[in-house]
DNA sequence: TCCGTTTTTGACCACGCAGTCAATAAAGTA
DNA sequence: TACTTTATTGACTGCGTGGTCAAAAACGGA
């Protein structure tokens, strides 16, 4: 009936998600996407109806793929501290270039600001998201004795999540991960005094 | 000898300084910058070299004005606990707009990133101050009892700083006060489980 | 083989931007 | 008052940008 299409979009949504997560929204051109993505300009509009769409599709897969990420790993069978360490882990250095790049998200929020609603529903969606795989995690911590301080899960993870947050900048402002390593150790030694090894 | 300079200087980069908190380096058009401080673009140029540089100055000029605050904080005639709490406040509300605008130094550091190494040694020069301060006043808390956790001044100093930079992302996110206010509750409740009210 | 539909392609446009130029104005000095 | 020096002013420039247009190409169906 039609001529088909001849590019991946998912595959070019994955490679504008990886440039628009180095580079920023702003400082990403569309010559940026069109080089990373070997896809013409007007064949990106006619899927996607413009920059901006784009970059919320690009921001909402990276949403999806960290959070599948951080659920496998508190699905594991070890101990809820070891699994909230490899969460943070994971959180901090999903992969090799990560730690020039930060995360996304908290690299999206402070650009847009507090303004752009569309921006924030999508960090609101994956901080409840994360927030509810840390809970779950301290909560079992919590039953089996192993974090025995007097707050509650709920306000643990709205903490631990927190920190996360900071090491996250501190990821993008060149901080070793030495550096980084210590203030989660702290941060871990708080909320487990005894078993934080 | 020649003619003398009409404007303000300090008073043109303190606007200068607003402008760039409020809307970061690049969405700042030098037409911002000459409508809100008054002063014709060659003008501008005539002190300051390029937009960068006049930037780079007022970002020295922000991280100044907060540490002197901070300082001064510091310096009152309060319990260590109450200090570390005003110090808190203060770092994330210094006035009316800063729930919108969050902290221009983890604004900065995020839109350049790690390899812009100006930008990094002013954020590094505030966060090692910054951390100094609060090292010295959690000193004087573990002395006289009110902070008996196992870690280090230095280590909770770092910690606490790395909070603060979380709660700087919350704020910017558009989390609510109460929200935020909440989490510093739990972070100071960890640090001093007895005596933070 | 021809037609209708949709993608592809590259040229194109209007705009906002940082930074520059050259003419003019204003001060101090002699 | 004339001269030198610097600040001011507004017009200008070149570039990169997001987005559009219209022609050409490729496919499926008849």
């Amino acid at each position: 009936m039609s001529r088909p299409r001849e590019f991946d979009v998912d595959r070019a949504l994955c490679q504008s998600m990886e440039m628009f997560w180095t580079k920023g929204f702003k400082s990403t051109s569309f010559e940026d996407l069109t080089r990373t993505t070997q896809v013409k300009k007007q064949s990106l509009y006619g899927v996607f109806k413009d920059k901006r769409e784009l970059f919320l599709k690009a921001l909402a897969l990276y949403r999806e793929q960290s959070v599948a990420m951080l659920e496998e790993l508190a699905s594991q069978e070890v101990s809820p501290l070891q699994k909230l360490k490899a969460i943070c882990d994971a959180a901090l250095y999903p992969n090799e270039e990560a730690m020039r790049r930060g995360c996304f998200m908290v690299n999206t929020v402070l650009e847009f600001g507090a303004d752009d609603q569309e921006i924030n529903r999508e960090a609101e969606l994956m901080y409840s998201q994360v927030e509810r795989i840390l809970e779950k995690v301290i909560r079992s911590g919590q039953e089996r004795q192993l974090i025995t301080t007097r707050q509650s899960s709920k306000e643990l993870a709205a903490f631990l999540n927190n920190a996360l947050s900071g090491a996250k900048v501190m990821e993008k402002s060149g901080a070793s991960r030495e550096q980084i390593d210590e203030v989660l150790r702290t941060t871990f030694a708080l909320i487990a005094p005894e078993n934080a090894r």
